[in-house]
DNA sequence: TTGTAAGCGTTATCAC
DNA sequence: GTGATAACGCTTACAA
């Protein structure tokens, strides 16, 4: 390394090749314009220098940073997995970087970390979740940066959107255990907002049936197999006859199917287990697990797409979609 | 929202304060350096606007982004999750901003987005493993910038190093399952270069020791629960007699005790079998999984405190640092 | 305590 | 096809 050596500039370069730093510039960005024999000239003084420009003075010049950033609300799991590299993907391929940052599921973090990114000046930011703070929506949209909020709905987004229902999810899948004839179903569930309206929404659903609900088993923060394994446990000490459990995320639901497992329950036959996320282990479990399928890749292409199209000064074709989800049925139901 | 709305700027923020712009930013960062009633006159303008700093203008000018970016392989599994939370949350407390790019296990995908990062001129770059392409070798080094590689050793490191030896741990899982009494042990495991040199080790160890090892399985690239059930049943095909087997990560090993589960073989008894990485859900398996600890809370940590002393002109207390590791043992093997 | 001037590294614009 | 100049928004250095 080189501790504390100033980096070539522009002008060094453009000193080596015996040409201005705008023809220097010109090589980099527009070869096209530039004669075959300064081209070169120009590139072995890149290649001598190993130059690389500073994107700090280009993005405050041309005041676009060729940057998106995406809050997460944590790299826990894989269950943000697919929309992060379909977005790193999409935006790669449209010349833009992806720039990350963990929010924590904190909301004073989530604010700090929100002016931090729109201090950068990113051509466009998305985040996981609708931004439930008033101070983080303002910053936002007096920003002036287009935002994508993902992975929920809301009457009021900031401005773009893409996401789904969690209160349909809640309902449907107590449909789907109601079809296949259970009345006394419950859930294992984290406590983030989104779990919660799943939550609200299973419930009310049961009891519109007639169904008999029980307590939800909450779990602390990460969604752990060990906090599935628990949460089960809890929800049988309290409620010996549930015959079917929805679990707030797929690994709730492995650890469930375990601690059934082990505690000689036979599943789906005594007991009926449906995750959420269709994670990659879903289908490989034993027995494979009946989950709630999001389409990840979808939203992450999609989010990456309206974002460019704004950045670029278009409209997006629909500034709010709703990619719905699917019940993967499989062995656990 | 406020598509193309020009953001505010220092200067807008002084008129309207009846100020200077220079009094904005002290009143900014170094408030105690301007008067209480200015100071509260600056603060209601910024209010009003929603004023945020440019940081591409002050990184410019002061030659310091306060932005650390850390490079990941990939963000599949929670393998490096520790690592990140700890890097993130260290760095915060130092004032720093933690951005994050996936490469992908790919080596061109490495150096484009080495390029990026160098761009932005971050005060620190954190690599996931070694950087092995001479190319993006010469460009971290060229530019300057503080470098932290992690997660394996290397005699040639770009500039700081905090990691553990995979050889070691190859011949260390070795020497454990020679001890508990295995003769005929295996591994399955995924194809990166650092299980890559675990595997070498692993065999040549076995091999010292006159015990007999069976070919490793090998994965496709994501290291999941299938991938792992797929692996033990290739391995079982051609290795009936195998005793032990080490996973090269937890959610191989998962899969492969489910794989063992489902055909009926005991484990430990038939089949011993070692996971890597002791993430969350191997304590919880059943049988719980004996594997191989690495404190990557630690690796972040330490990470994050070489980048920022070098940052700060400091010398890091050590530049490269092994922080070894541990086996777990659990009722797995 | 506050303000003025200069400059960080790059690129848009206009001239040659 | 190439170059000189100014400007992007902020902070350092210096002056008042």
């Amino acid at each position: 390394m080189n501790p504390g050596a100033k980096p070539f500039t522009i002008q060094d370069v453009a000193r080596i090749a015996g040409v201005s730093a705008m023809t220097v510039s010109r090589a980099l960005n527009t070869p096209q314009k530039v004669s075959p024999d300064t081209l070169e000239r120009v590139r072995e003084a890149v290649r001598r220098t190993n130059f690389v420009p500073n994107a700090m003075a280009s993005g405050l010049r041309r005041a676009r940073a060729r940057l998106v950033a995406a809050l997460l609300p944590t790299m826990v799991g894989p269950v943000f997995q697919e929309m992060v590299e379909a977005l790193d993907l999409a935006l790669h391929e449209r010349g833009y970087q992806l720039m990350i940052g963990q929010s924590g599921y904190d909301a004073t973090r989530e604010d700090e970390l929100l002016r931090a990114i729109v201090q950068r000046r990113p051509d466009g930011v998305v985040v996981t979740g609708v931004v439930r703070s008033e101070e983080g929506r303002r910053v936002l949209r007096a920003s002036g940066i287009p935002v994508v909020e993902t992975w929920e709905l809301t009457p009021t987004p900031i401005d773009m959107l893409v996401g789904f229902s969690h209160p349909a999810i809640g309902a449907a899948v107590v449909d789907y255990l109601h079809a296949r004839g259970h009345r006394h179903v419950a859930m294992v569930s984290a406590g983030d907002p989104r779990a919660l309206t799943r939550v609200a929404a299973f419930t009310e659903r049961a009891e519109a049936l007639g169904m008999q609900t029980s307590l939800t088993a909450f779990t602390a923060a990460p969604s752990t197999m060990g906090a599935g394994r628990a949460g089960l446990a809890e929800l049988l000490a309290r409620a010996p006859g549930v015959t079917a459990v929805f679990c707030s995320s797929d690994m709730l639901a492995l650890g469930a199917a375990i601690e059934a497992r082990e505690r000689g329950i036979a599943v789906p036959g005594q007991l009926a287990i449906v995750g959420m996320g269709d994670q990659s282990f879903a289908a490989d479990a034993a027995p494979p697990l009946t989950t709630v399928r999001i389409d990840g890749t979808r939203i992450g292409r999609l989010a990456a797409e309206m974002m460019v199209a704004r950045a670029e000064g278009q409209a997006p074709a629909a500034p709010v979609v709703d990619i719905g989800f699917s019940i993967v049925e499989r062995a656990s139901t």
